[in-house]
DNA sequence: GCAAATTAATGATTTATTCAAG
DNA sequence: CTTGAATAAATCATTAATTTGC
């Protein structure tokens, strides 16, 4: 198959598409970067683009390594300590990766605790837009919040099944998540359900302290968030 | 400080309460630390009341099960109706898996043999323009395209190896790649809600495509759109 | 007390596996 | 049985928390 696709060229320009150019926003103040739109205006070009295979175009022109962060501030304020710090290091307003707030990281526990697992896109930016009021954050991070929650709940529960195999059997196999149902049936709002209530800690059977896993009670069945399966 | 958190209102109601103010912070799960981040200049105090909490919008309606294909709000235009991409394909409510086309297949190809590997969230835009040319297409199937090229590539490789050692060196490993690193890449907010982004790649002096030495971010936005599957 | 050096967490990606449509 | 789709496991990388020497 052919495609009449032109090859040839592996000409730059023309990643910059127009519409999206959005993107580009964030540009950082330390380094210009200089995107450049470059040239084809146009052209509808497209025209051709109808039928044929523009290999050129998938190369984007590279624009500059931009990292950023942006804008804002999360304040990771730090500080006190009397600025120190800051002193250049760079700490850079922005930084790279995400950092929650308490907040934060007590609703996505909350909404873990409560059987959330893998939030659909819709419940994603749903969940960001919330978490949006206490800090910057994207819905990617609360994506990958509830992968390694997951990950790292799994591991930890089967390094304790291994490190202290009592109980035979039995090994808290499944984190049972709830049920959820609707809320209306049971009652529902019967818990105070404290905001973070989760991390409650529970004596087990040999008096030890240990954090209550996924429990089943706890507070719950406050709204019916889709069960994942599993 | 405290939360004053109104749990009473958890009761009943609380769907529709519009919302419920919480604040409150939590401990960390070992160790105590206590860092106080907490953003938002304003407050420093955690008073909570600046922001609310709508618990209940995380439910949503969401819903059946919804399983089309993605459609997914978000502007994706959606399907219905127009086209916006393209020869009607029909956008088969039903939600059915891509089924890529001769040319289809042949442009992935293509660019897999010039090294693409993992494109990013603007590349992938491109590509999919690009092959919605030729049927319809959307982000994730090229996201998955490369994945699973790439995955079975290596599989493929490596039963060779095994299976029939002959050629003692060079078992065709490398697919050449080029380098390939990270890549920079723009913008966050950019995408409303592109499935996925990733490196980037770019053109070196000769010409060949290769990942953009450098850069860490990779920013991008990225999560399934439609998690509710099995 | 401070800050470089070290360590513990955990955010972000990549790779391997699994599941299921066709 | 091929392969699109999705999840889980493994890995990489940064930042926060601690420790340590001056």
């Amino acid at each position: 198959m052919v495609l009449s696709m032109k090859v040839h060229q592996f000409a730059r320009g023309f990643w910059d598409e127009p519409s999206l150019s959005l993107g580009c926003k964030r540009l950082r103040p330390l380094a210009p970067k200089l995107q450049q739109h470059n040239q084809h205006p146009t052209s509808d070009t497209t025209t051709t683009t109808l039928t044929s295979f523009d290999l050129k175009t998938f190369i984007k022109p590279d624009c500059g390594p931009r990292k950023l962060g942006s804008s804002h501030d999360h304040n990771k304020d730090s500080s006190s300590s009397s600025s120190s710090l800051q002193t250049g290091v760079e700490t850079h307003p922005g930084g790279t990766r995400w950092n929650p707030t308490q907040e934060q990281i007590g609703i996505l526990e909350m909404l873990y605790s409560r059987g959330m697992r893998t939030p659909n896109a819709q419940q994603i930016e749903h969940i960001t837009a919330q978490l949006g009021n206490y800090g910057k954050i994207e819905g990617k991070n609360v994506f990958y919040w509830f992968q390694n929650h997951k990950a790292r709940e799994r591991q930890k529960q089967k390094r304790n099944s291994l490190g202290l195999p009592h109980s035979p059997r039995t090994p808290p196999p499944p984190p049972i998540i709830p049920t959820f149902h609707t809320a209306e049936d049971d009652s529902p709002y019967k818990r105070k359900c404290l905001y973070w209530g989760f991390e409650c800690l529970v004596e087990d059977h040999n008096g030890i302290m240990c954090k209550k896993e996924e429990g089943h009670d706890r507070t719950l069945e406050l709204f019916p968030l889709h069960p994942e399966r599993r």
